[in-house]
DNA sequence: CGACCGTTTGAGTGCGGTCAAAAGAAGTGG
DNA sequence: CCACTTCTTTTGACCGCACTCAAACGGTCG
């Protein structure tokens, strides 16, 4: 069980810490989280591969509650979230905070911040958590592998889709139809990222951090779970949440599954252009 | 005044439709507006400022209200918005509308859309425009230049940053905060469009559009404009908003600035590592 | 065991939503 | 150019969802 991690595996979702503990077993057969989730949709070659996996070449293992980038701080690394769930937000004046996104293991870090000097939003560690954290300045090398940049780009596109769901969903929704929105965002999320996920998960959110993910207070927030529950939406035993009836939950949050929408074909136009730029 | 448009021009705030009367006067003068933008920032070369051209080779003038594209439509097209105001938009079941962003001239449109088989939001001309569509599988011919690549990419992560400083505006903030921060994001994003820009332009919005972007009813937007400008923070004349207390609007609404952090430095990363891989 | 944090519940308040009607502005057709 | 329609804006009155303040309860850790 991985030692020399002085933290409890136990409190992340077993699966994942498996996944990461085998990695560390049996290094040849596995591969990385973010390569698996790149490979896993796209065929890349060999030195595609090794760039990626370079990406998450040092794990490093953070607690629960770890601020690991602070909102201002010079934005000279990204990150790899290998495993557990971290939070990106933000804090005004008066000390309140909004969740921008949740993050799941294969999911990359502080990389929005990438384009600017200092980081945009804060990181912290919703679950004990192991993340890989790299110089921003490797990722010079991807764009010398056209189909890898493409890929990257898509990536980040598809991410800004994600992104104004979530803003319609702020915008538009009560507080009721935005917890619904989140959990079953966090459900499909999941589930993309480890194939035995299927109608439950451990939730790692505080109702204080529920509350600020959809932008109302804890106590309201504690209110409207309880509704959920009482109208058979959900279950709940200690920490683990059951979606009871998913259809209702993802209709009353207006959730707009993009996953199976993602275009790649047009990849293939950038083999071809490639072909066509080393032998013109 | 470009003959053959049959659209009022007049409706057009007049520096931007004079920047496309002279690209079509003279050509051989000046530049895309896209281009323009990039290479305001970054040194290019001529084949990557020729790429560039060609992505708004093809204007295409639409007038105010018109659908540009329907979310669900298949996204093969994106564009570039040379001239005018358009939003980005999303729909629900009962007709709501959230405004998703909106979008000034310089601007590129849909590209999120462009992971997906589908366009996830809608695009509607906010004042008569000029838009220049182009393929989407033009891209993949972006990615064998590796230094526009990595401009693209950083273009894309930036606009997410700027996305989240709109989740959180509309999670944390009252709805009078909100237009605040609609009305210095517009100011400043004219600002860096077009040096002219002072302290006062043409809003090309109405009540209702104002609230459906800072997620409120129009009937609230109206007495919070109407507020604001009670409180002495803007003036109006017919639909020419002037900013009075620049920085009180924007401390009001929250604003952070993040045009002055945009990190370039890193990319001579880029040109280093292209040059070693030419090299090695 | 006691201190601390997260959760729950209750009561009262207010911001923003809803409904409705009238005035104003803009577009349309004769 | 005017009359008509239609959309936008404004204002008033009322309502309700979500916020605030406060206190009690429960789990966790030192």
């Amino acid at each position: 069980m991985s030692p020399g991690f002085g933290f409890k595996y136990h409190l992340l979702p077993v699966r994942l810490v498996c996944g990461y503990a085998l990695r560390t077993a049996t290094p040849e057969k596995t591969m990385g989280v973010f390569a698996e989730r790149v490979t896993r949709r796209f065929r890349i070659d060999r030195s595609e591969l090794a760039f990626l996996e370079r990406l998450e070449a040092s794990p490093l293992p953070v607690k629960r509650g770890h601020t690991i980038v602070q909102e201002g701080d010079p934005a000279d690394r990204a990150f790899v979230l290998m495993a557990g769930w971290v939070m990106s937000y933000s804090c005004f004046p008066d000390g309140s905070q909004q969740v921008r996104r949740l993050h799941f293991p294969g999911d990359l870090l502080a990389m929005p911040s990438v384009s600017m000097r200092h980081h945009a939003e804060s990181l912290e560690a919703l679950s004990d958590a192991v993340i890989a954290p790299f110089d921003k300045r490797l990722l010079a090398e991807m764009f010398n592998m056209p189909r890898l940049a493409a890929i990257m780009y898509m990536f980040a596109q598809a991410e800004r889709v994600t992104a104004g769901d979530r803003h319609a969903s702020l915008g538009l929704d009560s507080a009721k139809a935005r917890i619904a929105y989140l959990l079953i965002d966090i459900l499909h999320r999941l589930r993309s990222a480890d194939g035995q996920v299927e109608n439950s998960f451990l939730l790692h959110l505080t109702r204080r951090q529920i509350a600020q993910t959809a932008g109302i207070t804890p106590v309201h927030a504690s209110r409207l779970w309880n509704a959920l529950i009482a109208d058979g939406l959900i279950r709940c035993v200690g920490r683990t949440v059951s979606i009871v009836r998913e259809p209702s939950l993802a209709q009353l949050g207006h959730y707009a599954d993009r996953d199976g929408d993602l275009d790649f074909p047009w990849l293939r136009a950038v083999e071809d252009s490639t072909k066509a730029a080393v032998a013109g």
